[in-house]
DNA sequence: TTTATATATAAGAAATTGCTTATATAAGGC
DNA sequence: GCCTTATATAAGCAATTTCTTATATATAAA
């Protein structure tokens, strides 16, 4: 839970409970750099919190729990008004 | 959320999703000092997170929002193997 | 094989968080 | 009033987290 409470990382969880990701269209969304995003990419996985696949050079990120959507949506519906 | 993901401060919230509790069955439940504990309900309450009623020296702690409780159930039925 | 693109990792400074210790406040009992 | 109990607050150190900068790896393209 720890992992999934800093702001960056809910903008980011936010966008992957609707579609899986690469790592630069995150950057571009989040506007940050490329080594920060890798770094809380890797603090998501490391939780099992994502799962990523290779597509050549591309990599995709995912959620895979389905529960992990539905605490984030609950999140979203709770402190970004219902 | 940050708020929410302290060790402590989720603990706390397991409890008191059941039932209202003064500050010190809190401290005594999970064994740390009455300073931190007040501490940690502070920073709950800042978030609005918990509510607090007195009487006469006690202080009654739980948590006001029912969205609150089900993101804590939820948390649990995940992380705690449901 | 060199270059460009996509991503990851390492290291260290800066910021934040958490805990401890000490003190403050408030209410009740003597 | 003074003592005790319940709780809160303040200050400072320790620990953790975050971000930045630099570098590494891997794949594709030229």
């Amino acid at each position: 839970m720890q992992a999934m409470s800093h702001p960056l990382r809910i903008k980011i969880l936010c966008m992957l409970s609707s579609s899986e990701m690469i790592v630069q269209d995150i950057v571009d969304a989040v506007g940050t750099t490329q080594s920060n995003v890798s770094q809380h990419l890797r603090i998501l996985k490391d939780c099992g919190i994502v799962a990523a696949r290779k597509d050549a050079t591309r990599i995709y990120y995912r959620i895979e729990d389905r529960r992990i959507v539905r605490m984030i949506t609950l999140t979203r519906d709770i402190f970004c008004g219902v």
